[in-house]
DNA sequence: AATTGGCACTCGCGGGGCGACAGTGCCAGC
DNA sequence: GCTGGCACTGTCGCCCCGCGAGTGCCAATT
């Protein structure tokens, strides 16, 4: 028994199944692929296939669906990326250009990714976390209010109103600048903890407590969990293929609203470029056990500074979710890259 | 025939359908409400109320549901709104209070109302076009980029980097602060254009390029569409009361991710306070015809810059909706005051 | 004139039976 | 190792039927 073709009869029922949204039976396959073999032939090939797990039928005499485990293979070994056309490169790059900042690309990134693949789309904002001090910029306002902005390396930009013990004027407010700035610029967010450390010393006794108002602030806000904000689109695309979903789509949509999850469905990190694949119950989210998701890290040069990907039906077009996730992880990273 | 009994009796339907999600039958009304006659008198009732188009049977033999005109005649005339209790009330008021900054505040008013209504809930942003200018901020950066910030008395910030022909020195940029400031601050975003019409003419002629890049940038971002944002939660919520939505509810949701069509479901501007709703297919959003929608303006002293609500089936809970939009319209309108 | 009890009627729904059908597993033969 | 043949099994759609909910109408009552 050729095992070459019993991988081929897998591809079928995979391919098929995602394409029509019904068990495949042994003679579609021969129908519809070029085997060479009869039915009855295919018949055994999907029994050994069953054996191990890859495949299931929903009941007795019904065709064939893929597992978890017949899409985690069809992923690993058989699945054929084709390249993306010129034409789509293009048509990603001027969409993506066309952004105006960073929070533009970001949303622009989202619905482009749910367009490509009819699929919901998630983006994470590129992390303070792993990106570097570019800017800190104080600005003095009336009642004794302080603006700090803080500018990232990524064109990220936070900002923090401070309520001071005492009027700021632009004097201090410049001596802030200067101090602040050489303590941080260029120290990557999670280092800002430390960086800040001896500043409030080198101020006279009598700013001490604005001083250190200020970098309490500037602390707080480098470790923000807003800045591990997810934008997510194309949520429709999920009611769409709502029969795929057990039972009703409802909890997968309250999972989607909660940062965390969507966070740890992104995944942790992994290298530019290299596709992260999870299958129904792969997740570790429990209500994400009839979902799978396609994602990548990117960022500017090969340094992955966040993720995107996308989620749909375990039954998913695989390739294109692939080709797509790819695709905009490396123009978003020369976009970043760029600023 | 006592008229005042025959709206008792569409307004118990309204309550039990909405309670039950199933055809209230003239014997369950006598049943959970004392109007002390007996089902066949509420018959004859029903079938007056069916005449006037505000209740209908699915089919024969089936209890009656209200139609959108009926629930048009409860919310204007038969809804008793229970005010909020002081419980409550505080609840709303530390949520909110908490909130670091704008961005954060709109997040977690817009949770909020979802949670407080088991619907899905939008806010949007306080509007540039309304608010004032309080602060323009200019920040030289390295590769002859400039960020512009822009800060509205919402406590809304917008900036921009713009590439600029030549160098900016610190001093230029002083320079700027101070012209474009006396021009703008304090006048209302939807005037900058006009307002930094003569500040050109301030610089020296080799500065003007420059100058004139900067204000168009600064134009530009008043303008921006991206101060219409809307913010949504609880999209979840839809899924729940899937058997609500005749076709689906893929196209409501597909309706929802197109900020154009949030925009007009929030309406156009109306005062403070004042309470919209519109039922089924009184929107005018083609998709939107088997959902309502509770809105209110919202803003620092009564002056409306923007508007939230929440979205759900026609078969809502109208009382309950319209207490909590106008508690959060309310809170959120003072803490626009205070910043 | 309004209300009421009585009654016939209608329709949706759930269950049971049935035939068509799809797809399988197995086996004997090549 | 492949194939055609064949019996088997479970689903689905269909029809039929009885039940029950809820109605509309009417004649009687207050």
């Amino acid at each position: 028994m050729s095992d070459e073709r019993r991988l081929a009869v897998l591809r079928a029922i995979v391919e098929d199944y995602v394409a029509s949204n019904e068990p495949v039976g042994s003679k579609s396959i021969v129908d519809r692929h070029d085997l060479g073999v009869s039915p009855a032939t295919i018949r055994n090939d999907m029994a050994a296939l069953e054996d191990e797990g890859l495949i299931v039928q929903p009941h007795t005499s019904a065709g064939r669906i893929p597992t978890d485990k017949g899409y985690r293979l069809f992923v690993d070994r058989l699945a054929q990326i084709r390249p993306m056309s010129t034409a789509e490169r293009k048509a990603i790059q001027t969409f993506l250009d066309s952004a105006v900042d960073l929070d533009n690309v970001v949303e622009r990134a989202t619905r482009l990714l749910s367009q490509l693949t009819h699929q919901t789309a998630l983006v994470q904002y590129p992390s303070l976390q792993r990106s570097k001090v570019r800017l800190v910029e104080f600005v003095p306002m009336p009642l004794r209010r302080l603006l700090v902005v803080l500018i990232a390396d990524s064109g990220r930009v936070e900002q923090r109103i401070v309520t001071c013990p005492s009027e700021v004027d632009e004097e201090v407010a410049g001596e802030l600048r200067t101090e602040v700035n050489a303590a941080l610029v260029d120290s990557p967010f999670r280092d800002v903890a430390a960086g800040v450390a001896g500043v409030v010393e080198r101020f006279g006794p009598d700013r001490r407590e604005l001083v250190s108002a200020v970098l309490t602030t500037i602390v707080d806000a480098a470790r923000e969990q807003v800045e591990e904000r997810v934008v997510i689109a194309g949520t429709s695309h999920l009611a769409r293929y709502g029969r795929d979903f057990p039972q009703s789509l409802y909890p997968v949509l309250e999972a989607l609203e909660e940062q965390m999850v969507l966070l740890r469905l992104l995944g942790e990190a992994t290298a530019t470029d290299e596709i992260n694949i999870r299958i129904g119950h792969e997740n570790d989210v429990a209500a994400m056990d009839s979902v799978s998701v396609v994602t990548s890290g990117y960022g500017p040069a090969g340094s992955a500074v966040a993720h995107l990907g996308v989620l749909g039906p375990t039954r998913m077009d695989y390739p294109g979710s692939i080709m797509a996730v790819r695709a905009v992880a490396r123009y978003l990273g020369r976009i970043l890259a760029e600023q």
